[in-house]
DNA sequence: ACCCAGGGTCATA
DNA sequence: TATGACCATGGG
Protein backbone atom coordinates (compact mmCIF):
# COMPACT_ATOMS: atom_id res chain seq x y z
CA UNK A 1 0.00 0.00 0.00
CA UNK A 2 2.71 2.39 1.17
CA UNK A 3 4.86 1.95 -1.83
CA UNK A 4 2.05 1.47 -4.59
CA UNK A 5 1.38 5.20 -3.44
CA UNK A 6 4.79 6.31 -3.59
CA UNK A 7 5.19 4.60 -6.62
CA UNK A 8 1.80 6.81 -8.06
CA UNK A 9 3.97 10.07 -6.90
CA UNK A 10 6.63 9.01 -8.33
CA UNK A 11 5.10 8.72 -12.24
CA UNK A 12 2.85 12.16 -11.97
CA UNK A 13 5.97 14.12 -10.94
CA UNK A 14 8.10 12.17 -13.57
CA UNK A 15 5.79 12.81 -16.01
CA UNK A 16 3.89 16.57 -14.93
CA UNK A 17 6.76 18.10 -12.95
CA UNK A 18 6.45 20.44 -9.87
CA UNK A 19 2.85 21.96 -9.91
CA UNK A 20 3.89 24.96 -7.95
CA UNK A 21 0.79 25.33 -5.80
CA UNK A 22 -1.66 26.87 -5.00
CA UNK A 23 -3.13 28.85 -7.24
CA UNK A 24 -3.12 32.38 -6.15
CA UNK A 25 -1.20 35.05 -4.43
CA UNK A 26 -0.64 35.31 -0.93
CA UNK A 27 -1.67 33.46 2.20
CA UNK A 28 -5.18 35.10 2.47
CA UNK A 29 -6.02 34.80 -0.68
CA UNK A 30 -5.35 30.96 -0.88
CA UNK A 31 -7.55 30.54 2.47
CA UNK A 32 -10.25 32.61 0.81
CA UNK A 33 -9.61 30.19 -2.55
CA UNK A 34 -10.15 27.15 0.02
CA UNK A 35 -13.75 28.43 0.91
CA UNK A 36 -14.98 29.41 -2.74
CA UNK A 37 -13.95 26.26 -3.89
CA UNK A 38 -16.35 24.05 -2.04
CA UNK A 39 -17.58 21.57 -4.48
CA UNK A 40 -16.86 24.02 -7.14
CA UNK A 41 -14.64 24.16 -10.16
CA UNK A 42 -12.04 26.43 -10.20
CA UNK A 43 -12.49 28.16 -12.88
CA UNK A 44 -15.76 29.74 -10.96
CA UNK A 45 -13.64 30.56 -7.94
CA UNK A 46 -10.99 32.86 -10.33
CA UNK A 47 -14.44 34.95 -11.48
CA UNK A 48 -15.38 35.37 -7.94
CA UNK A 49 -11.19 36.16 -6.68
CA UNK A 50 -11.35 38.76 -9.84
CA UNK A 51 -14.51 40.10 -8.57
CA UNK A 52 -13.63 40.80 -4.59
CA UNK A 53 -10.55 42.40 -6.34
CA UNK A 54 -12.12 44.45 -8.64
CA UNK A 55 -14.11 45.71 -5.44
CA UNK A 56 -10.96 46.17 -3.89
CA UNK A 57 -12.23 43.66 -1.01
CA UNK A 58 -9.99 41.50 -0.91
CA UNK A 59 -9.16 42.03 2.86
CA UNK A 60 -10.80 40.58 6.02
CA UNK A 61 -11.46 43.70 7.32
CA UNK A 62 -13.07 45.06 3.91
CA UNK A 63 -15.06 41.82 3.88
CA UNK A 64 -16.38 41.44 7.17
CA UNK A 65 -18.54 44.41 6.84
CA UNK A 66 -20.27 44.14 3.69
CA UNK A 67 -23.57 43.19 3.76
CA UNK A 68 -24.33 39.50 3.19
CA UNK A 69 -26.30 40.50 -0.22
CA UNK A 70 -23.86 42.86 -1.82
CA UNK A 71 -21.06 39.79 -0.81
CA UNK A 72 -23.35 37.44 -1.85
CA UNK A 73 -23.37 39.70 -5.11
CA UNK A 74 -19.27 39.48 -5.50
CA UNK A 75 -19.50 35.63 -5.23
CA UNK A 76 -21.94 34.51 -7.25
CA UNK A 77 -20.07 33.05 -10.29
CA UNK A 78 -18.62 30.62 -7.45
CA UNK A 79 -22.48 29.06 -6.65
CA UNK A 80 -24.03 28.44 -3.68
CA UNK A 81 -23.48 32.54 -3.32
CA UNK A 82 -25.50 32.68 -0.04
CA UNK A 83 -23.55 29.87 1.54
CA UNK A 84 -20.11 30.85 0.52
CA UNK A 85 -20.71 34.68 1.81
CA UNK A 86 -21.52 33.65 5.60
CA UNK A 87 -19.12 31.33 5.69
CA UNK A 88 -16.57 33.90 4.00
CA UNK A 89 -17.61 36.59 6.52
CA UNK A 90 -17.67 33.70 9.81
CA UNK A 91 -13.88 33.02 8.89
CA UNK A 92 -12.84 36.26 8.07
CA UNK A 93 -14.51 36.98 11.37
CA UNK A 94 -12.40 34.17 13.17
CA UNK A 95 -9.35 35.44 11.44
CA UNK A 96 -9.62 38.54 12.99
CA UNK A 97 -10.34 38.23 16.17
CA UNK A 98 -7.47 35.53 16.04
CA UNK A 99 -4.90 38.32 15.78
CA UNK A 100 -4.55 38.05 12.08
CA UNK A 101 -2.98 35.26 10.10
CA UNK A 102 0.80 35.86 11.39
CA UNK A 103 -0.51 35.03 15.01
CA UNK A 104 -2.18 31.50 13.62
CA UNK A 105 1.19 30.87 12.17
CA UNK A 106 2.51 30.75 15.86
CA UNK A 107 -0.36 28.02 17.02
CA UNK A 108 0.91 23.96 16.32
CA UNK A 109 -0.32 22.49 13.89
CA UNK A 110 -3.08 20.18 16.11
CA UNK A 111 -4.66 23.16 17.47
CA UNK A 112 -4.83 25.22 14.86
CA UNK A 113 -6.27 22.33 12.75
CA UNK A 114 -8.74 22.06 15.59
CA UNK A 115 -9.38 26.09 15.55
CA UNK A 116 -9.67 26.20 11.99
CA UNK A 117 -12.69 23.30 12.02
CA UNK A 118 -14.75 25.11 14.90
CA UNK A 119 -15.18 27.98 12.13
CA UNK A 120 -18.61 27.20 10.81
CA UNK A 121 -18.25 26.67 6.96
CA UNK A 122 -14.76 25.08 7.52
CA UNK A 123 -14.74 21.12 7.33
CA UNK A 124 -11.87 18.86 6.85
CA UNK A 125 -10.68 19.32 3.19
CA UNK A 126 -10.76 22.88 3.56
CA UNK A 127 -8.88 23.17 6.86
CA UNK A 128 -6.44 20.97 5.27
CA UNK A 129 -5.86 22.99 2.11
CA UNK A 130 -5.58 25.92 4.71
CA UNK A 131 -2.90 24.12 6.80
CA UNK A 132 -0.63 22.49 3.50
CA UNK A 133 -1.11 25.95 1.44
CA UNK A 134 -1.17 28.89 3.68
CA UNK A 135 0.44 27.88 6.68
CA UNK A 136 2.96 25.03 4.71
CA UNK A 137 1.91 22.31 7.34
CA UNK A 138 2.95 18.54 6.76
CA UNK A 139 -0.81 17.79 6.36
CA UNK A 140 -2.13 16.04 3.08
CA UNK A 141 -5.41 16.79 1.43
CA UNK A 142 -8.17 14.15 0.84
CA UNK A 143 -11.01 15.21 -2.05
CA UNK A 144 -12.70 13.81 -4.30
CA UNK A 145 -9.91 13.41 -6.75
CA UNK A 146 -8.26 11.75 -4.53
CA UNK A 147 -10.72 9.08 -3.51
CA UNK A 148 -11.44 8.65 -7.32
CA UNK A 149 -7.99 7.76 -8.50
CA UNK A 150 -6.74 5.51 -6.22
CA UNK A 151 -9.66 3.90 -6.03
CA UNK A 152 -9.55 3.52 -9.66
CA UNK A 153 -5.96 1.84 -8.86
CA UNK A 154 -7.64 -0.55 -6.29
CA UNK A 155 -5.77 1.48 -3.35
CA UNK A 156 -7.96 2.15 -1.41
CA UNK A 157 -11.49 1.41 -1.45
CA UNK A 158 -12.99 5.69 -1.80
CA UNK A 159 -15.50 5.41 0.87
CA UNK A 160 -13.74 5.25 3.91
CA UNK A 161 -13.52 8.52 6.40
CA UNK A 162 -11.84 11.30 6.02
CA UNK A 163 -9.26 10.75 8.78
CA UNK A 164 -8.66 7.37 7.98
CA UNK A 165 -7.77 7.96 4.51
CA UNK A 166 -5.57 11.24 5.72
CA UNK A 167 -3.55 9.18 7.99
CA UNK A 168 -2.76 6.23 5.61
CA UNK A 169 -1.46 8.72 3.07
CA UNK A 170 0.59 11.03 5.76
CA UNK A 171 1.74 7.67 7.31
CA UNK A 172 2.89 6.75 3.64
CA UNK A 173 4.38 10.34 2.06
CA UNK A 174 5.62 11.46 5.66
CA UNK A 175 5.52 14.94 6.66
CA UNK A 176 7.82 16.84 4.08
CA UNK A 177 5.65 19.44 3.40
CA UNK A 178 6.81 20.29 0.10
CA UNK A 179 6.10 16.02 -1.09
CA UNK A 180 2.97 17.07 0.57
CA UNK A 181 2.46 19.99 -1.34
CA UNK A 182 2.91 18.62 -4.71
CA UNK A 183 1.35 14.82 -4.34
CA UNK A 184 -1.85 16.77 -3.64
CA UNK A 185 -1.33 19.30 -6.57
CA UNK A 186 -0.65 16.66 -9.21
CA UNK A 187 -3.63 14.69 -8.33
CA UNK A 188 -5.84 17.45 -8.55
CA UNK A 189 -4.52 18.94 -11.89
CA UNK A 190 -3.76 15.50 -13.84
CA UNK A 191 -5.48 13.18 -11.90
CA UNK A 192 -8.45 13.12 -14.74
CA UNK A 193 -5.54 12.86 -17.38
CA UNK A 194 -4.84 9.34 -15.94
CA UNK A 195 -6.14 5.85 -15.16
CA UNK A 196 -9.48 6.29 -17.01
CA UNK A 197 -12.01 3.24 -17.02
CA UNK A 198 -10.43 -0.11 -19.47
CA UNK A 199 -11.20 1.25 -22.47
CA UNK A 200 -8.39 4.16 -22.89
CA UNK A 201 -6.14 2.72 -19.89
CA UNK A 202 -3.51 1.91 -22.27
CA UNK A 203 -2.62 5.89 -23.33
CA UNK A 204 -2.07 6.91 -19.42
CA UNK A 205 1.20 7.77 -18.13
CA UNK A 206 0.80 5.63 -15.36
CA UNK A 207 -0.74 2.72 -17.60
CA UNK A 208 2.29 2.33 -19.36
CA UNK A 209 3.63 -0.13 -17.77
CA UNK A 210 0.68 -0.33 -15.12
CA UNK A 211 1.72 -4.40 -14.01
CA UNK A 212 4.06 -3.15 -12.06
CA UNK A 213 1.87 -2.46 -9.25
CA UNK A 214 -0.49 -0.51 -10.71
CA UNK A 215 -2.90 -2.34 -12.19
CA UNK A 216 -6.58 -0.88 -12.88
CA UNK A 217 -9.63 -1.98 -10.38
CA UNK A 218 -12.36 -3.03 -12.38
CA UNK A 219 -15.15 -0.35 -12.41
C1' DA B 1 -30.73 18.39 -21.75
C1' DC B 2 -28.04 16.40 -18.83
C1' DC B 3 -23.79 15.82 -15.58
C1' DC B 4 -20.50 17.30 -12.56
C1' DA B 5 -17.21 20.32 -10.08
C1' DG B 6 -10.70 20.82 -5.53
C1' DG B 7 -17.60 20.32 0.51
C1' DG B 8 -20.15 21.36 4.54
C1' DT B 9 -24.22 21.75 7.45
C1' DC B 10 -28.31 20.28 9.26
C1' DA B 11 -32.19 17.17 10.06
C1' DT B 12 -33.44 12.51 10.57
C1' DA B 13 -33.18 7.27 11.89
C1' DT C 1 -22.70 6.39 12.64
C1' DA C 2 -24.73 7.11 8.40
C1' DT C 3 -27.57 8.56 4.91
C1' DG C 4 -30.31 12.49 2.42
C1' DA C 5 -31.66 17.31 1.30
C1' DC C 6 -29.90 21.50 0.40
C1' DC C 7 -27.00 25.06 -1.43
C1' DA C 8 -26.22 27.34 -7.33
C1' DT C 9 -23.08 28.79 -11.07
C1' DG C 10 -20.74 27.62 -15.36
C1' DG C 11 -18.40 24.35 -18.59
C1' DG C 12 -18.44 20.01 -21.11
Amino acid sequence: MKRRLLSVYRRLYAEWGAQGWWPGEGRFEVMVGAILTQNTSWGNVEKAIANLKGARVLEARRIIVLDDVDLAALLRPSGYFNVKAVRLKAFCRWLLDAGGAEELARMPTGPLREALLGVKGVGPETADDILLYAFDRPVFVIDAYTRRLFSRLGIVAGDEPYEELRHRFEEAIGDDVSTLNEYHALIVTHGKEVCRPRPRCGSCPLATDCPSGLELADE
